[in-house]
DNA sequence: GTGTTGTGACAATGTGCGTTGTCACTTTGA
DNA sequence: TCAAAGTGACAACGCACATTGTCACAACAC
């Protein structure tokens, strides 16, 4: 065609299409935060949202297909917030599994005591999308828990019982934390969050000094 | 009136009305369970559960506010199987805490795999219903965890450290039961139920041994 | 037998909300 | 300056379901 010399993307405001496509789905990302952190997923409606974000509707199914990949995406960023600690942690940390451990959980603790909406949406919403479940499971909790299974097996020795298995336990200890955190989280911060650290801890420590080849 | 003495109910089919009520509401109980159990609350429709249960739409309305109650409903009942099968093993068992909780651990699982639909209503779904979510907890997890913790904390001495809770340390453990339950089940029961119960009960007894009075 | 109560199948209504469309206005690039 | 692209406010559509209503028929009580 004779017309293809227009440009097909124009700068507005000051932004190209790439910059205001990107501004607008972090918009939606923090909107999208607020609402499902305060209210929960059942309860946000895209409306809301949209409003919450400063955009019309028409914005939102510019960058979301519906609203379970915006909370599979809200939820994404969150975890990255919590894996990033931790990994901080995990670089900067001491090597002896307790200690590790210790300063994992503190940090995770003072993560979701500091940002409520995080904690609601890690802790409790996940759990609210049925169809995602499984899915968000397998990307979320599960590597999660791989890592954290991981980094605490160090100094474990597995052998004592041959049914032992490294991930199984990362798993029951990552559900210790987290169903503490839940608890927590729905009762208001109501406990000190070194007594949460500490309870959680003595789960961990146990089982660590339990497995431990160093006995 | 003149009219007042025709009977307030009748008999139909042989039934009462209390019967006949009781009776519907049982079946939709039912219908729910193997609803619930199978696709999941959000999933579920009162046409469905009506369908399932071979009643009419009237009968669901006759018997439950709202398909949420009936939710409630169903998941008091399957509580209650649980419990029932646990204070079995707490009044039979033995004295040892970590026996005691091999016990109860192994009674907790062998139901699960026994009954996927109850599983996935006490390990899955009752997080799906955010608004009733706080009510389940209350009334659900949390005496339980009370009771569990009371149990296991009848050979402990929590006085190493003050912080220590019994119904935190229980609530942790609970959480970690109750996640590698969840694990197993969206994983359709891959792993072998002693496998499970093993890698359960490494942590209960870890714990039940560090904070023993026995040293 | 006859009026009343119970029942089942199904239609009708109502609503909430996701999703798409309209339109007047603004900014841009040539 | 002007046509095209971008924007925002908001209306309109459509659908899925919960919820209520209708009606013909069956079982009961007398």
């Amino acid at each position: 065609m004779t017309t293809g010399r227009t440009s097909r993307t124009r700068t507005y405001r000051g932004e190209n299409r790439e910059v205001r496509h990107g501004r607008r789905r972090a918009q939606l990302l923090d909107a999208a935060k607020a609402v499902f952190g305060d209210h929960g997923f059942r309860a946000a409606k895209v409306r809301q949202i949209c409003a919450e974000a400063g955009l019309t509707e028409r914005y939102f199914y510019q960058s979301f297909e519906n609203p379970a990949a915006l909370f599979e995406a809200v939820y994404d960023r969150e975890l990255e917030v919590l894996k990033q600690r931790l990994d901080a942690v995990i670089a900067s940390g001491p090597s002896d599994p307790a200690a590790m451990a210790h300063a994992l959980i503190k940090a995770y603790y003072s993560l979701l005591r500091a940002d409520p909406r995080l904690a609601r949406i890690l802790v409790i919403e996940v759990y609210g999308t049925a169809s995602n479940m499984g899915k968000l499971y397998r990307r979320g909790i599960r590597p999660f828990a791989n890592t954290v299974g991981k980094v605490l097996a160090k100094g474990m020795d597995l052998s004592v019982d041959s049914r032992l298995d490294a991930e199984l336990l990362a798993t029951a200890l990552i559900g210790a934390a987290s169903h503490l955190a839940m608890r927590w989280y729905l009762g208001g911060y109501r406990e000190p969050e070194a007594t949460v650290v500490a309870n959680c801890y003595a789960v961990f420590s146990a089982l660590i000094r339990k497995v431990s080849t160093a006995k």
